[in-house]
DNA sequence: AATCAATAAATGACTAGTCATCTATTTTTG
DNA sequence: CAAAAATAGATGACTAGTCATTTATTGATT
């Protein structure tokens, strides 16, 4: 009798993982257009919200990566969009800053989102948008990530 | 006024992902016990389901990528998991079987798996899994995945 | 001060996901 | 039948995500 249960589990495994890939499909087309992915355009709309932050504090606001990303500003700077800046008093930090074209950048992406916000809001009435938000996070609770999410204010 | 909604249309994207990576998290690091990771689980658990599937097929089936399966299936081969056979009629295509240990390790697959959705099964309701699949569902209407998604009967 | 521990970041090694292109084969069609 | 189109799969090139290890620097211990 509980397989029925499992399958309705499964169904919906796989149902988050289509929509994060479908969502992830429509942000990434509309980036195409300014060179950026979804990953980087994020650390962009961090790194404007919060200035001066370190690679770790970087790390620690990112929902696209668990782990430093090291790489990932790597090839922002690669690009010149991030500039890195030793850190006087402690030599093993590095913070990060947008360039001028980062910003540039920074600002293309906030409008290139509130399209994909467009569709989001096109499909979802308020309601369901925070009923979704409430029944997937309860799958959260107690993780590290939701401390990520509270930082952000994706979180109660 | 339509920021607020936006938030929360950007809190759902974010939702998604971390939710996403979180279930993807525990069952990689269940599948570790036995040296799989979550892709190479859902190709052993669909060429069981579905014999003398060819890999175009294969990649049909699949909601972990969009492409063809080719370097992941490779990569199965090459740790003995699966054979590859030429198609006697037309050499283009290959047509794949589970060995004998790949049979062993999908039954091991089943049970891991039941093991992650004994935890959606405890986090969420039979009703709240189904609310889940249709709202989230929604947002996939009319896409190729949703073909995917009914083969491997996932959707109504 | 010298050693040891802790920390930040970089790097190696791997899987995977995406897109474009190439190769080999089969089918179409003129 | 020969040339062109279509098809399956392989491969190159890239980004990214994960985990383990390494390097450099700072802080703590004695």
């Amino acid at each position: 009798m509980e397989e029925k249960q499992n399958v309705k589990a499964e169904a919906l495994r796989y149902i988050i993982l289509a929509v994060q890939r479908h969502g992830n499909r429509i942000l990434n087309d509309l980036l195409k257009s300014i060179g950026l992915t979804a990953s980087q355009a994020e650390v962009l709309r961090t790194l404007r919200d919060r200035k001066g932050l370190s690679l770790k504090e970087l790390g620690q606001l990112l929902i696209c990566e668990s782990g430093s990303p090291s790489r990932l500003v790597e090839r922002l700077v690669r690009d010149g969009l991030v500039e890195k800046i030793a850190h006087s008093k402690d030599s093993r930090y590095v913070t990060l800053q947008l360039t001028q074209t980062g910003k540039e950048k920074e600002h293309l992406v906030e409008n290139i989102e509130k399209q994909l916000y467009g569709q989001l809001n096109q499909a979802y009435s308020e309601e369901e948008l925070e009923l979704m938000c409430t029944l997937l996070g309860r799958f959260l609770k107690g993780q590290p990530i939701t401390e990520t999410l509270k930082k952000r204010g994706y979180w109660n």
